[in-house]
DNA sequence: TTCTCATCTGAACGGATGTTCATGCGTTCA
DNA sequence: TGAACGCATGAACATCCGTTCAGATGAGAA
């Protein structure tokens, strides 16, 4: 903690601005708290070697849980929490046939996140 | 665990294959470990609002640590260490001129993968 | 050189997160 | 009706992660 004046501030730069036009700009053009703290808890969902396997998956075929379980040799539980996670972040949606429950994206957005995302990083393997 | 013939699962599911044709045909389309690791880290570092900021104020201009840290209202030292995690991914790359570091993004794919993200969760609010 | 400034870094603390285990629920079939 | 099955869920535990604090580094000014 620095102090200036009569305010304590959190000691974040001393100076007041380095470019304030540039600043300026990007505050104007800031998304709002929502959409920001939304995507970062899309992401962080995300952030996981199962679920964007998971993901990958149903942006090719409707699947139900055991398949999945199946498909990437873990657990149904895990398999379960996983697809709970996605499903809170609208990033899947299901349909109930008797016992069983299929899986699939929610929309495109999602397919095109991983392609990008998929993209990027294999340019740098 | 269940214990099935010689070998030990983790208890996914004890029938086979729901559908067969539909779990190979993923499993052929799947990307490597690597792959999927390395997508997964990159977007755990998005998974955060400070972050998420960070990166889109630089998808719009090149700015200096002081400048990011004004912008966000965050310490200083908080925007150091998240433009580090952003390095390691290699989603950010510096220039240093004199005793100043200027930021921006090391590649368009990220600025795409924010606008899909926006584009995703503000169809939700 | 010495001081100031912009930035970086490691350690440490508290809260969030992933995984497993055990169990509960709803459906199907004998 | 009761057993088997597919799936969902809560609790508990260990681990990871974000933030802060204190100090270090390196460049420019005095």
């Amino acid at each position: 903690m620095a102090t200036r004046g009569t305010q304590t501030v959190s000691d974040a730069c001393e100076i007041e601005f380095i470019d304030e036009r540039k600043v300026k700009s990007v505050r104007r053009a800031m998304k709002s708290d929502e959409a920001v703290s939304a995507l970062a808890e899309t992401f962080k969902i995300l952030g996981d070697p199962t679920r964007i396997r998971i993901a990958f998956a149903l942006a090719r075929e409707e699947l139900c849980v055991c398949d999945i379980s199946n498909l990437l040799g873990v657990s149904q539980s895990a398999v379960s929490h996983s697809l709970r996670a996605l499903r809170q972040m609208k990033l899947v949606r299901f349909r109930k046939e008797g016992k069983i429950a299929y899986y699939t994206l929610d929309d495109e957005h999602i397919a095109h996140l991983l392609d990008e995302g998929f993209r990027h990083v294999e340019e740098l393997l």
